[in-house]
DNA sequence: TCTAATGGCGAACACCGTTCGCGTCAAGTA
DNA sequence: TACTTGACGCGAACGGTGTTCGCCATTAGA
Protein backbone atom coordinates (compact mmCIF):
# COMPACT_ATOMS: atom_id res chain seq x y z
CA UNK A 1 0.00 0.00 0.00
CA UNK A 2 1.38 3.07 -0.69
CA UNK A 3 1.89 5.79 1.85
CA UNK A 4 -0.87 8.39 2.89
CA UNK A 5 0.13 11.82 3.27
CA UNK A 6 -1.10 12.52 6.71
CA UNK A 7 0.38 10.88 9.54
CA UNK A 8 -0.98 13.05 12.34
CA UNK A 9 1.62 11.90 15.10
CA UNK A 10 5.27 12.82 15.44
CA UNK A 11 8.40 10.02 15.13
CA UNK A 12 9.65 10.63 18.80
CA UNK A 13 7.16 11.83 20.91
CA UNK A 14 10.03 13.87 23.03
CA UNK A 15 8.93 14.90 26.72
CA UNK A 16 9.11 18.13 27.21
CA UNK A 17 13.08 18.05 28.58
CA UNK A 18 14.29 21.31 27.54
CA UNK A 19 14.86 23.40 30.22
CA UNK A 20 15.38 27.13 29.14
CA UNK A 21 14.54 28.53 25.97
CA UNK A 22 11.00 27.70 23.81
CA UNK A 23 10.17 24.35 24.64
CA UNK A 24 10.83 22.91 20.90
CA UNK A 25 7.58 20.91 20.44
CA UNK A 26 5.79 20.07 16.65
CA UNK A 27 3.05 22.84 17.01
CA UNK A 28 5.87 25.65 18.23
CA UNK A 29 7.89 24.75 15.09
CA UNK A 30 4.97 24.82 12.88
CA UNK A 31 4.08 28.20 14.59
CA UNK A 32 7.64 29.43 14.17
CA UNK A 33 7.49 28.36 10.32
CA UNK A 34 4.37 30.49 10.01
CA UNK A 35 6.41 33.73 11.43
CA UNK A 36 8.70 33.08 8.97
CA UNK A 37 6.64 33.05 5.69
CA UNK A 38 4.91 35.48 7.13
CA UNK A 39 7.64 38.03 7.02
CA UNK A 40 10.26 37.19 4.84
CA UNK A 41 8.29 34.34 2.10
CA UNK A 42 8.31 30.57 1.87
CA UNK A 43 11.85 30.47 0.44
CA UNK A 44 13.48 31.66 3.56
CA UNK A 45 11.99 28.95 5.46
CA UNK A 46 14.35 26.87 5.73
CA UNK A 47 15.38 23.92 8.44
CA UNK A 48 18.56 26.27 9.49
CA UNK A 49 16.18 29.27 9.61
CA UNK A 50 13.35 27.55 11.39
CA UNK A 51 16.09 26.11 13.68
CA UNK A 52 17.26 29.57 14.65
CA UNK A 53 14.13 30.74 16.06
CA UNK A 54 14.96 27.98 18.74
CA UNK A 55 18.79 29.21 18.74
CA UNK A 56 19.44 25.65 17.77
CA UNK A 57 20.91 23.44 14.63
CA UNK A 58 18.57 22.21 12.05
CA UNK A 59 18.97 18.24 12.97
CA UNK A 60 17.23 18.94 16.05
CA UNK A 61 13.91 19.79 14.57
CA UNK A 62 14.09 16.09 12.59
CA UNK A 63 12.88 14.37 15.96
CA UNK A 64 9.34 16.28 15.41
CA UNK A 65 9.32 16.54 11.97
CA UNK A 66 10.43 13.57 9.33
CA UNK A 67 11.64 16.14 6.72
CA UNK A 68 10.72 19.53 5.12
CA UNK A 69 8.15 18.85 3.02
CA UNK A 70 5.98 17.77 6.23
CA UNK A 71 6.46 20.74 8.17
CA UNK A 72 5.80 22.51 4.91
CA UNK A 73 2.23 20.76 4.89
CA UNK A 74 2.24 20.80 8.43
CA UNK A 75 1.85 24.81 8.28
CA UNK A 76 -0.60 24.41 5.33
CA UNK A 77 -2.81 22.86 7.42
CA UNK A 78 -2.17 25.46 10.36
CA UNK A 79 -3.40 27.98 8.06
CA UNK A 80 -6.59 25.85 7.26
CA UNK A 81 -7.44 25.63 10.65
CA UNK A 82 -7.77 29.49 10.62
CA UNK A 83 -10.84 29.73 8.13
CA UNK A 84 -14.17 28.66 10.39
CA UNK A 85 -16.92 27.32 7.66
CA UNK A 86 -20.47 28.73 8.40
CA UNK A 87 -23.34 25.94 8.37
CA UNK A 88 -25.00 25.53 4.89
CA UNK A 89 -27.70 27.50 4.31
CA UNK A 90 -29.83 25.93 0.71
CA UNK A 91 -31.25 29.27 0.09
CA UNK A 92 -27.90 30.86 -0.11
CA UNK A 93 -25.74 28.26 -1.78
CA UNK A 94 -23.86 30.27 -4.18
CA UNK A 95 -22.89 32.97 -2.11
CA UNK A 96 -21.55 30.79 0.48
CA UNK A 97 -19.44 29.11 -1.93
CA UNK A 98 -18.30 32.75 -2.81
CA UNK A 99 -17.88 33.47 0.95
CA UNK A 100 -15.98 30.53 2.10
CA UNK A 101 -13.62 30.75 -1.12
CA UNK A 102 -12.75 34.36 -0.40
CA UNK A 103 -12.21 33.17 3.23
CA UNK A 104 -9.63 30.43 2.03
CA UNK A 105 -8.29 32.82 0.13
CA UNK A 106 -7.60 35.62 2.56
CA UNK A 107 -5.79 33.03 4.84
CA UNK A 108 -3.56 31.90 2.47
CA UNK A 109 -3.00 35.29 1.26
CA UNK A 110 -2.10 36.51 4.37
CA UNK A 111 0.51 33.97 4.91
CA UNK A 112 2.56 35.73 1.82
CA UNK A 113 3.68 32.75 -1.12
CA UNK A 114 2.69 29.97 1.66
CA UNK A 115 0.52 28.61 -1.34
CA UNK A 116 2.84 27.04 -3.40
CA UNK A 117 3.58 24.43 -0.48
CA UNK A 118 -0.12 23.67 -0.92
CA UNK A 119 0.16 23.89 -4.69
CA UNK A 120 2.29 20.71 -4.18
CA UNK A 121 0.11 18.54 -2.07
CA UNK A 122 -2.98 17.00 -2.17
CA UNK A 123 -4.66 18.24 0.76
CA UNK A 124 -4.90 15.54 3.52
CA UNK A 125 -4.65 17.09 6.85
CA UNK A 126 -7.30 17.47 9.17
CA UNK A 127 -8.07 21.13 8.80
CA UNK A 128 -8.13 20.94 5.01
CA UNK A 129 -10.58 18.06 5.43
CA UNK A 130 -12.67 20.46 7.69
CA UNK A 131 -12.77 23.42 4.50
CA UNK A 132 -13.26 20.56 2.04
CA UNK A 133 -15.95 18.96 4.07
CA UNK A 134 -17.83 22.08 4.59
CA UNK A 135 -17.74 23.02 1.00
CA UNK A 136 -19.23 19.72 -0.17
CA UNK A 137 -21.64 20.31 2.14
CA UNK A 138 -22.46 23.86 0.95
CA UNK A 139 -22.83 22.88 -2.45
CA UNK A 140 -24.98 19.36 -1.63
CA UNK A 141 -27.16 21.34 -0.04
CA UNK A 142 -28.15 23.61 -3.27
CA UNK A 143 -28.62 20.85 -4.91
CA UNK A 144 -25.28 19.71 -7.12
CA UNK A 145 -24.85 16.26 -7.67
CA UNK A 146 -21.92 14.43 -5.54
CA UNK A 147 -19.61 13.75 -8.15
CA UNK A 148 -20.35 17.52 -9.73
CA UNK A 149 -19.55 18.72 -6.54
CA UNK A 150 -16.61 16.67 -5.72
CA UNK A 151 -15.03 17.66 -8.82
CA UNK A 152 -15.90 21.66 -8.25
CA UNK A 153 -14.78 21.90 -5.16
CA UNK A 154 -11.47 20.89 -6.45
CA UNK A 155 -11.36 22.58 -8.94
CA UNK A 156 -12.31 26.01 -7.04
CA UNK A 157 -9.33 25.47 -4.49
CA UNK A 158 -7.17 24.94 -7.05
CA UNK A 159 -7.85 28.42 -8.49
CA UNK A 160 -7.85 29.75 -4.58
CA UNK A 161 -4.21 28.37 -4.26
CA UNK A 162 -2.96 29.39 -7.49
CA UNK A 163 -4.31 32.89 -7.47
CA UNK A 164 -2.83 33.11 -3.92
CA UNK A 165 0.57 32.08 -4.93
CA UNK A 166 0.22 34.88 -8.15
CA UNK A 167 -0.86 36.84 -5.80
CA UNK A 168 2.29 36.61 -3.61
CA UNK A 169 4.49 37.17 -6.60
CA UNK A 170 3.36 40.69 -7.31
CA UNK A 171 3.56 41.59 -3.91
CA UNK A 172 7.11 40.12 -3.23
CA UNK A 173 8.07 42.43 -6.49
CA UNK A 174 6.51 45.52 -4.48
CA UNK A 175 8.41 44.14 -1.25
CA UNK A 176 11.68 44.12 -3.08
CA UNK A 177 11.57 47.36 -4.32
CA UNK A 178 11.03 48.74 -0.66
CA UNK A 179 7.58 49.04 0.43
CA UNK A 180 5.49 52.28 -1.22
CA UNK A 181 2.80 49.74 -2.22
CA UNK A 182 0.25 51.67 -4.20
CA UNK A 183 3.03 54.02 -6.20
CA UNK A 184 4.82 50.77 -7.13
CA UNK A 185 2.07 48.67 -8.31
CA UNK A 186 0.83 51.76 -10.68
CA UNK A 187 4.03 51.98 -11.90
CA UNK A 188 5.00 48.85 -13.01
CA UNK A 189 0.92 48.62 -14.34
CA UNK A 190 2.05 51.72 -16.09
CA UNK A 191 5.09 50.03 -17.36
CA UNK A 192 3.04 46.87 -18.68
CA UNK A 193 0.46 48.90 -20.31
CA UNK A 194 3.26 50.75 -22.33
CA UNK A 195 5.00 47.56 -23.57
CA UNK A 196 2.07 46.33 -24.59
CA UNK A 197 1.00 49.40 -26.54
CA UNK A 198 4.63 49.48 -28.00
CA UNK A 199 3.90 45.97 -29.44
CA UNK A 200 4.13 45.83 -33.38
CA UNK A 201 0.43 45.79 -34.42
CA UNK A 202 0.50 43.57 -37.07
CA UNK A 203 2.14 40.97 -34.48
CA UNK A 204 -0.08 41.02 -31.94
CA UNK A 205 -3.45 43.59 -32.48
CA UNK A 206 -5.51 42.32 -30.07
CA UNK A 207 -3.18 42.77 -27.16
CA UNK A 208 -1.81 46.01 -28.94
CA UNK A 209 -5.02 47.90 -29.32
CA UNK A 210 -6.42 46.61 -25.97
CA UNK A 211 -3.74 47.19 -23.71
CA UNK A 212 -5.28 48.79 -20.56
CA UNK A 213 -7.84 46.44 -20.46
CA UNK A 214 -5.17 43.53 -20.16
CA UNK A 215 -3.63 45.22 -17.21
CA UNK A 216 -6.51 47.24 -15.95
CA UNK A 217 -8.36 46.02 -12.50
CA UNK A 218 -7.08 45.22 -9.15
CA UNK A 219 -5.73 41.81 -7.85
CA UNK A 220 -8.85 41.04 -5.45
CA UNK A 221 -11.33 42.36 -8.31
CA UNK A 222 -9.47 39.58 -11.07
CA UNK A 223 -10.00 37.08 -8.30
CA UNK A 224 -13.36 37.54 -7.66
CA UNK A 225 -13.87 37.27 -11.54
CA UNK A 226 -12.49 34.00 -11.78
CA UNK A 227 -14.71 33.08 -8.63
CA UNK A 228 -17.87 34.29 -10.35
CA UNK A 229 -16.88 32.32 -13.78
CA UNK A 230 -16.42 28.90 -11.81
CA UNK A 231 -19.71 29.68 -9.44
CA UNK A 232 -21.72 30.55 -12.74
CA UNK A 233 -20.80 27.42 -14.64
CA UNK A 234 -21.71 25.22 -11.94
CA UNK A 235 -25.31 26.71 -12.06
CA UNK A 236 -26.74 24.15 -15.09
CA UNK A 237 -25.55 20.40 -13.04
CA UNK A 238 -27.95 21.69 -9.82
CA UNK A 239 -31.19 19.65 -10.05
CA UNK A 240 -33.49 22.61 -9.31
CA UNK A 241 -33.80 24.89 -12.31
CA UNK B 1 11.18 52.87 -14.57
CA UNK B 2 10.51 49.08 -13.49
CA UNK B 3 12.07 46.54 -15.32
CA UNK B 4 10.12 44.64 -17.67
CA UNK B 5 10.70 41.01 -17.55
CA UNK B 6 11.32 40.08 -21.06
CA UNK B 7 14.90 41.41 -22.40
CA UNK B 8 15.24 39.32 -26.22
CA UNK B 9 18.55 39.74 -26.49
CA UNK B 10 22.18 38.33 -24.60
CA UNK B 11 24.37 40.26 -22.21
CA UNK B 12 27.06 39.39 -24.22
CA UNK B 13 27.31 38.39 -28.04
CA UNK B 14 29.75 35.41 -28.78
CA UNK B 15 30.55 34.78 -31.47
CA UNK B 16 30.49 31.40 -31.99
CA UNK B 17 34.05 30.10 -31.16
CA UNK B 18 34.12 26.66 -29.46
CA UNK B 19 35.73 24.40 -31.99
CA UNK B 20 34.03 20.70 -30.92
CA UNK B 21 31.68 19.93 -28.60
CA UNK B 22 28.26 21.56 -28.85
CA UNK B 23 28.36 25.36 -29.87
CA UNK B 24 26.74 26.47 -26.18
CA UNK B 25 24.44 29.37 -27.73
CA UNK B 26 21.67 30.90 -25.88
CA UNK B 27 19.00 28.52 -27.91
CA UNK B 28 20.89 25.56 -27.45
CA UNK B 29 20.95 26.52 -23.27
CA UNK B 30 17.85 26.19 -23.60
CA UNK B 31 16.91 23.49 -25.37
CA UNK B 32 19.30 21.59 -22.92
CA UNK B 33 17.08 22.34 -20.18
CA UNK B 34 13.66 21.57 -21.90
CA UNK B 35 15.24 18.04 -22.13
CA UNK B 36 16.68 18.22 -18.33
CA UNK B 37 12.82 19.17 -16.89
CA UNK B 38 10.98 16.61 -19.97
CA UNK B 39 13.39 13.66 -18.33
CA UNK B 40 14.19 14.83 -14.61
CA UNK B 41 11.74 17.71 -13.48
CA UNK B 42 12.31 21.31 -13.15
CA UNK B 43 14.51 20.65 -9.43
CA UNK B 44 17.04 19.02 -11.33
CA UNK B 45 16.91 21.98 -14.10
CA UNK B 46 20.30 23.21 -12.08
CA UNK B 47 22.78 25.41 -13.64
CA UNK B 48 25.24 23.03 -13.45
CA UNK B 49 23.28 20.36 -14.14
CA UNK B 50 22.76 22.11 -17.77
CA UNK B 51 26.13 23.29 -17.75
CA UNK B 52 26.98 18.97 -17.51
CA UNK B 53 25.46 18.77 -20.62
CA UNK B 54 27.94 21.23 -22.46
CA UNK B 55 31.05 19.10 -20.34
CA UNK B 56 31.96 22.57 -18.70
CA UNK B 57 30.75 24.40 -15.54
CA UNK B 58 28.30 26.38 -14.58
CA UNK B 59 29.69 30.32 -14.87
CA UNK B 60 29.81 29.49 -19.08
CA UNK B 61 26.21 29.92 -18.88
CA UNK B 62 26.31 33.13 -17.38
CA UNK B 63 27.62 34.58 -20.47
CA UNK B 64 24.15 33.78 -22.18
CA UNK B 65 21.71 34.18 -19.79
CA UNK B 66 21.18 36.13 -17.16
CA UNK B 67 20.56 33.68 -14.31
CA UNK B 68 18.36 31.07 -13.96
CA UNK B 69 14.98 32.82 -13.59
CA UNK B 70 15.45 33.80 -16.79
CA UNK B 71 16.55 30.34 -18.07
CA UNK B 72 13.24 29.63 -17.04
CA UNK B 73 11.36 31.81 -18.43
CA UNK B 74 12.79 31.40 -22.29
CA UNK B 75 12.26 27.74 -21.18
CA UNK B 76 8.42 28.63 -20.98
CA UNK B 77 8.40 30.71 -23.56
CA UNK B 78 9.58 28.08 -26.08
CA UNK B 79 7.30 25.77 -24.96
CA UNK B 80 4.51 28.33 -25.62
CA UNK B 81 6.07 28.33 -29.28
CA UNK B 82 5.31 24.71 -29.82
CA UNK B 83 1.21 25.83 -29.83
CA UNK B 84 -0.40 26.83 -33.02
CA UNK B 85 -3.53 28.85 -32.53
CA UNK B 86 -6.26 28.84 -34.67
CA UNK B 87 -7.75 31.75 -36.93
CA UNK B 88 -11.29 33.54 -35.07
CA UNK B 89 -13.81 31.60 -35.89
CA UNK B 90 -16.87 33.97 -34.26
CA UNK B 91 -19.17 31.03 -34.54
CA UNK B 92 -17.24 28.67 -32.90
CA UNK B 93 -15.46 30.71 -30.05
CA UNK B 94 -16.23 28.66 -27.13
CA UNK B 95 -14.84 25.95 -28.85
CA UNK B 96 -12.15 27.93 -30.10
CA UNK B 97 -11.23 28.73 -26.36
CA UNK B 98 -11.40 25.47 -25.49
CA UNK B 99 -9.36 24.58 -28.00
CA UNK B 100 -6.87 26.79 -27.42
CA UNK B 101 -6.73 26.14 -23.69
CA UNK B 102 -6.47 21.84 -24.16
CA UNK B 103 -2.99 22.76 -26.52
CA UNK B 104 -1.47 24.68 -24.71
CA UNK B 105 -2.29 22.86 -21.39
CA UNK B 106 -0.90 19.94 -23.21
CA UNK B 107 2.56 21.49 -24.32
CA UNK B 108 2.64 22.09 -20.88
CA UNK B 109 2.04 19.06 -19.16
CA UNK B 110 4.40 17.57 -22.37
CA UNK B 111 7.07 18.96 -19.89
CA UNK B 112 6.66 17.43 -17.04
CA UNK B 113 6.41 20.44 -13.87
CA UNK B 114 7.74 23.23 -16.35
CA UNK B 115 4.30 24.96 -15.30
CA UNK B 116 5.68 25.95 -11.85
CA UNK B 117 8.20 28.45 -13.51
CA UNK B 118 5.49 29.69 -15.47
CA UNK B 119 3.14 30.07 -12.34
CA UNK B 120 6.22 32.53 -11.17
CA UNK B 121 5.99 34.52 -14.28
CA UNK B 122 3.74 37.83 -15.67
CA UNK B 123 4.27 35.91 -19.22
CA UNK B 124 5.64 38.48 -21.52
CA UNK B 125 7.99 36.14 -24.13
CA UNK B 126 6.97 36.77 -27.83
CA UNK B 127 5.54 32.88 -27.72
CA UNK B 128 3.65 33.63 -24.74
CA UNK B 129 2.45 36.51 -26.27
CA UNK B 130 1.23 35.00 -29.57
CA UNK B 131 -1.22 32.81 -27.39
CA UNK B 132 -2.33 35.63 -25.66
CA UNK B 133 -2.99 37.27 -28.63
CA UNK B 134 -5.18 34.32 -30.49
CA UNK B 135 -7.01 33.95 -27.19
CA UNK B 136 -8.08 37.76 -27.04
CA UNK B 137 -8.97 37.51 -31.18
CA UNK B 138 -11.04 34.20 -30.40
CA UNK B 139 -13.13 36.04 -26.89
CA UNK B 140 -13.56 39.21 -29.32
CA UNK B 141 -14.77 37.59 -32.33
CA UNK B 142 -17.22 36.09 -29.82
CA UNK B 143 -18.58 38.97 -28.87
CA UNK B 144 -16.81 39.31 -25.32
CA UNK B 145 -16.27 42.80 -24.52
CA UNK B 146 -12.18 43.69 -24.56
CA UNK B 147 -12.09 44.24 -20.22
CA UNK B 148 -14.40 41.02 -19.94
CA UNK B 149 -11.89 38.76 -22.46
CA UNK B 150 -9.00 39.92 -20.61
CA UNK B 151 -9.71 38.96 -17.63
CA UNK B 152 -11.40 35.80 -18.68
CA UNK B 153 -8.50 35.07 -20.24
CA UNK B 154 -5.70 35.66 -17.44
CA UNK B 155 -8.10 33.56 -15.61
CA UNK B 156 -7.87 30.87 -17.87
CA UNK B 157 -4.42 30.17 -18.18
CA UNK B 158 -4.16 30.57 -14.38
CA UNK B 159 -6.28 27.66 -14.16
CA UNK B 160 -4.36 26.22 -16.99
CA UNK B 161 -0.71 26.77 -15.63
CA UNK B 162 -1.79 25.69 -12.43
CA UNK B 163 -3.69 22.10 -13.33
CA UNK B 164 -0.66 21.19 -15.55
CA UNK B 165 1.73 22.08 -12.43
CA UNK B 166 -0.83 19.32 -10.04
CA UNK B 167 -1.10 17.21 -12.99
CA UNK B 168 2.74 16.89 -12.71
CA UNK B 169 2.78 16.43 -9.02
CA UNK B 170 0.91 12.76 -9.28
CA UNK B 171 3.06 11.80 -12.40
CA UNK B 172 6.04 12.50 -9.97
CA UNK B 173 5.25 10.36 -7.31
CA UNK B 174 4.40 7.63 -10.26
CA UNK B 175 7.55 7.93 -11.34
CA UNK B 176 9.30 7.73 -7.91
CA UNK B 177 7.37 4.64 -7.89
CA UNK B 178 8.61 3.32 -10.63
CA UNK B 179 7.08 3.43 -13.16
CA UNK B 180 3.90 0.68 -13.48
CA UNK B 181 1.64 4.10 -14.32
CA UNK B 182 -1.86 2.32 -14.60
CA UNK B 183 -1.68 0.25 -11.47
CA UNK B 184 -0.03 2.93 -9.69
CA UNK B 185 -2.49 5.63 -9.97
CA UNK B 186 -5.20 3.13 -9.34
CA UNK B 187 -3.35 1.73 -6.27
CA UNK B 188 -3.19 5.19 -5.11
CA UNK B 189 -6.63 6.12 -5.69
CA UNK B 190 -7.88 3.32 -3.55
CA UNK B 191 -5.46 4.32 -0.78
CA UNK B 192 -7.70 7.99 -0.84
CA UNK B 193 -10.86 6.35 -1.18
CA UNK B 194 -10.05 4.02 1.68
CA UNK B 195 -8.39 6.96 3.49
CA UNK B 196 -11.52 9.33 2.84
CA UNK B 197 -14.49 6.27 4.23
CA UNK B 198 -11.98 5.66 6.99
CA UNK B 199 -12.69 9.12 8.37
CA UNK B 200 -14.98 9.92 11.36
CA UNK B 201 -18.46 10.53 10.17
CA UNK B 202 -19.41 12.95 12.89
CA UNK B 203 -16.72 15.16 11.65
CA UNK B 204 -16.38 14.87 8.28
CA UNK B 205 -19.89 13.39 7.02
CA UNK B 206 -19.69 14.51 3.73
CA UNK B 207 -16.58 14.06 2.75
CA UNK B 208 -17.15 10.57 4.37
CA UNK B 209 -20.25 9.54 2.90
CA UNK B 210 -18.81 10.55 -0.98
CA UNK B 211 -15.40 9.21 -0.47
CA UNK B 212 -15.46 7.97 -4.13
CA UNK B 213 -16.80 10.96 -5.79
CA UNK B 214 -14.35 12.97 -4.21
CA UNK B 215 -11.33 10.42 -5.59
CA UNK B 216 -12.77 9.34 -9.10
CA UNK B 217 -12.76 10.81 -11.98
CA UNK B 218 -9.26 10.75 -14.49
CA UNK B 219 -7.09 13.95 -14.04
CA UNK B 220 -8.10 15.08 -17.81
CA UNK B 221 -11.93 14.39 -17.27
CA UNK B 222 -11.08 17.13 -14.28
CA UNK B 223 -9.62 19.50 -16.67
CA UNK B 224 -12.06 19.16 -18.52
CA UNK B 225 -14.73 20.03 -16.21
CA UNK B 226 -12.46 22.63 -14.35
CA UNK B 227 -12.71 24.52 -18.23
CA UNK B 228 -16.20 23.96 -18.83
CA UNK B 229 -16.93 25.31 -15.56
CA UNK B 230 -15.08 28.81 -16.49
CA UNK B 231 -15.84 29.24 -20.24
CA UNK B 232 -19.70 28.63 -19.23
CA UNK B 233 -19.63 31.23 -16.85
CA UNK B 234 -18.36 33.26 -19.21
CA UNK B 235 -21.09 33.32 -21.58
CA UNK B 236 -23.60 35.99 -19.62
CA UNK B 237 -20.69 38.65 -20.99
CA UNK B 238 -21.56 38.23 -24.54
CA UNK B 239 -23.68 41.09 -26.17
CA UNK B 240 -25.00 38.62 -28.61
CA UNK B 241 -28.22 36.55 -26.39
C1' DT C 1 24.57 6.91 43.99
C1' DC C 2 25.29 4.44 39.98
C1' DT C 3 23.59 2.75 35.44
C1' DA C 4 21.24 2.86 31.18
C1' DA C 5 19.04 4.91 27.51
C1' DT C 6 17.08 8.67 25.39
C1' DG C 7 16.92 12.77 22.96
C1' DG C 8 19.42 17.28 21.63
C1' DC C 9 22.44 18.86 18.33
C1' DG C 10 27.51 19.84 16.14
C1' DA C 11 29.69 18.51 12.26
C1' DA C 12 29.80 16.81 7.82
C1' DC C 13 28.12 15.55 3.00
C1' DA C 14 26.56 16.55 -1.35
C1' DC C 15 24.15 19.64 -3.58
C1' DC C 16 22.57 24.63 -4.99
C1' DG C 17 23.06 29.84 -7.59
C1' DT C 18 26.24 33.18 -8.44
C1' DT C 19 30.79 35.86 -8.76
C1' DC C 20 35.56 36.70 -9.53
C1' DG C 21 39.58 36.69 -12.03
C1' DC C 22 43.00 33.95 -14.36
C1' DG C 23 44.69 32.12 -18.61
C1' DT C 24 44.00 30.93 -23.19
C1' DC C 25 43.01 31.78 -27.85
C1' DA C 26 41.54 34.41 -31.89
C1' DA C 27 41.53 38.63 -34.44
C1' DG C 28 43.78 42.90 -35.85
C1' DT C 29 47.85 45.40 -37.02
C1' DA C 30 52.53 46.25 -38.61
C1' DT D 1 54.61 36.43 -40.70
C1' DA D 2 55.03 37.98 -35.96
C1' DC D 3 53.40 40.57 -32.25
C1' DT D 4 49.87 42.85 -29.42
C1' DT D 5 45.58 43.22 -27.56
C1' DG D 6 41.34 42.14 -25.81
C1' DA D 7 37.55 39.23 -25.08
C1' DC D 8 35.66 35.03 -23.58
C1' DG D 9 35.54 30.34 -21.37
C1' DC D 10 35.46 28.43 -17.12
C1' DG D 11 37.91 26.64 -12.42
C1' DA D 12 37.51 27.72 -7.94
C1' DA D 13 35.33 29.66 -4.20
C1' DC D 14 31.47 31.72 -1.23
C1' DG D 15 27.57 31.30 1.32
C1' DG D 16 23.62 29.02 1.22
C1' DT D 17 20.44 24.45 1.12
C1' DG D 18 18.23 19.46 3.13
C1' DT D 19 19.49 15.60 5.52
C1' DT D 20 22.30 12.03 8.29
C1' DC D 21 25.38 10.31 11.69
C1' DG D 22 27.06 9.67 16.08
C1' DC D 23 28.71 11.83 20.33
C1' DC D 24 27.43 13.73 24.63
C1' DA D 25 24.69 15.35 28.50
C1' DT D 26 20.82 14.69 31.02
C1' DT D 27 17.26 12.32 33.14
C1' DA D 28 14.64 8.23 34.98
C1' DG D 29 14.96 4.10 37.36
C1' DA D 30 17.17 0.81 40.48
Amino acid sequence: MSELPWRPGSIRRPKPVRTAKIPLTRAEIVRAGLRIVQREGIDAVSMRRVAAEFETGPSSLYAHVTNKDELLQLMFDEVCGMVTPQEPDPARWKDQVKELARTAHQALVDHNDLARAALATIPTGPNALRISNAMMGIMLSGGVPAKMAAWAMDRIFLYITADAYEYSIWRTEVVDAGGQKESYIAQLGEDLVAYFAQLPPEKYPYIQKNAEAMVGGGIEARFEFGLEMLVDGLDKYTSES
